[in-house]
This record gives C-alpha cells, structure tokens and sequence, in this order.
DNA sequence: AACAATGTTCAGTC
DNA sequence: GGACTGAACATTGT
C-alpha cells in the first residue's frame, strides 16, 4: 500500500480538490470494499452533504461532512483506506485528474500504453454537483471505505509520536523491531519500505527484539524515522528512499557494498544490510 | 504456473 | 488475557 507519505498525498488531494462541493452520487456498489455496508448505505448517508475536511493519521484518511440544507448538525465521518495498490483520483468539474496516493505513477507512466487504466478499477466513486467526482481507484481490491471507522486503538502517527510514546510504544516485548514497527496499533503509518528503510539508516537490524533497544538506538530510529517520512513526503514516495532503491535479491547496501540480506521478518520479505545493522 | 506484492485482520498457539 | 505468528483476504504482475 501505500505507506504513510502516499497516503498523504492522497489526503492532500481531497483537500485541494473534493472539498465544499455538494454530493449528489455515489457508487457503492462493491460490497468487499465498502463492507459492512449495504450497497446505497454509504450513498444515502452522504448526498445532499458536503465534504468538509480531510484528516489523515498513519495510513488512514477521513473527511467530515456537513449537514443536509444548511443544518450545523455534522454528517458521518467517511473513512478511506488504500490498502495495497489503491489511490485517490480526483476530477475536476472540468474534467482534469488530480491523483494522490499512487505508489505505482512512475512505473504507469512508462507503462501507460501497455496497462491502461481499467475502469472497473474505480471501486468506489462520489460525484459532485458541479460534474467533479471523488474516487477510489484501486486493482487490487483490498481498500476500504465506510463510515464512521473506529480510531482508539491505532497508534500515534509516526511523524507525530513524540520520545516518550515511542518508548513506550515501540521498544517492548520479543517481537522484531520490524513487526513492531509495522504494527499500526503501536505506531501508524510504517509499512514494509518504510521500516525497511529506517532500520537500514538507522544501522539496525529488523530481527533485534524490539524491547532489546537501548535509549541511543531508540533515538536514533525515531529521528531517522521522521526524517525519513518527510523526506518521502516531499519525493513523492517511500520508494525514493536510499535503501529501498537497492532494494532486491543481488542487492548491494548503498553504503558499504555488503551484499544484502533478505527473510522474511514480521511476516513481510524484509532486506537488510547484514555487514551495517546489527 | 507458481510466487510475490508498499496492508489489514482473523484464527490459532504459547 | 496478552503477545506473537501465520494464513487468509482479492487481484495483478512477473
């Protein structure tokens, strides 16, 4: 999936462009994607409103709406997840495309002419009054929407999880410091390139029991791992990341030439430098 | 054809 | 009950 920095991008289109514009449509018709919903249950809960803001914590985006005809009183919060291979499109009234959230744009784009953009992929669409549309386009199927998502049990957003809840939250139990990072309930927005790739910065190895660290290595992992979120923001992805660009089977670690190793670690194929991160 | 894929969740096992 | 692991989910690309 997108990881946290695409799922930002994603968040930041609907706010630039799906916001304060009535909804007169919406398809839900995918009973898997928008589970537990009866199809028409998203739609009759959303048209006649508006979206009014877009909110993003780890990988999971949500957008409040307003009230029927000018009621203060809020509608359903609508949840959006992207879940492995889904992004955000966007239409304009005008009829231009505004995407966020592709982790695949670079490579669609070299390979536009040979994979073309099904339109079955569209699993969820909202329409707006002025002839715009929200959509989640997604091939693999495995993203969600629904209302009203439940948010106690995920954890701090990485960007925003300060030394003390990293402490507490992260540096615990037997578990691998990677399946402890990729865990969404101790903190949100780390997938599997994204911890792949602070461990590397950070000279950590994934397998080292996550309550094993010390306070300099806790340090450091969470300064790389912010560092590492921003900079992926700005790039356009955590697959611009150093690491992850050398990042397969042959693979050499970008700093010392080591060849890399490669397991499977909190069940995801995981890489790592086994010379560097100990 | 078999396997892996940037994610979440559920069913097991200690 | 908590912590942890592995399989399942839907689908595509290699």
């Amino acid at each position: 999936m997108p990881e946290l920095p695409e799922v930002e991008s994603a968040r930041a289109a609907i706010e630039a462009g799906a916001l304060h514009r009535e909804i007169i449509d919406v398809d839900d018709a995918d009973t898997y994607v928008c589970r537990p919903h009866r199809p028409g249950e998203i739609r009759a809960a959303l048209v006649g409103r508006s979206l009014t803001a877009a909110y993003r914590q780890g990988k999971s985006i949500w957008c409040e709406t307003s009230g029927v005809d000018g009621s203060t009183t809020p509608g359903p919060e609508l949840a959006v997840h992207l879940g492995m291979s889904g992004h955000i499109v966007v239409v304009s009234p005008a009829g231009d495309l505004v995407e966020g959230g592709d982790w695949m744009a670079s490579r669609r784009r070299r390979e536009a002419a040979r994979h073309p953009k099904n339109p079955a992929w569209n699993r969820v669409s909202i329409t707006f009054d002025d002839g715009g549309e929200l959509r989640l386009f997604d091939p693999r199927r495995l993203g969600r929407v629904r209302l009203d998502v439940n948010r106690e049990a995920m954890g701090p957003d990485a960007q925003q999880v300060t030394p003390a809840q990293f402490r507490a939250r992260v540096a615990r139990g037997t578990a691998p410091v990677k399946a402890r990072l990729l865990d969404q309930k101790s903190i949100a927005g780390v997938g599997n390139l994204l911890a792949d790739e602070t461990l590397w910065q950070a000279r950590i190895s994934p397998r080292r029991p996550a309550g094993g660290l010390d306070d300099d290595e806790l340090a450091r992992l969470r300064r790389v791992l912010r560092a590492a979120t921003r900079r992926a923001i700005a790039k356009g992805g955590v697959h611009t990341g150093e690491f992850i660009k050398h990042r397969r089977r042959d693979g050499h670690c970008p700093r010392c030439g080591a060849e890399v190793a490669r397991d499977t670690i909190g069940g995801r194929t995981t890489y790592w430098c086994p010379q560097e991160q100990q």
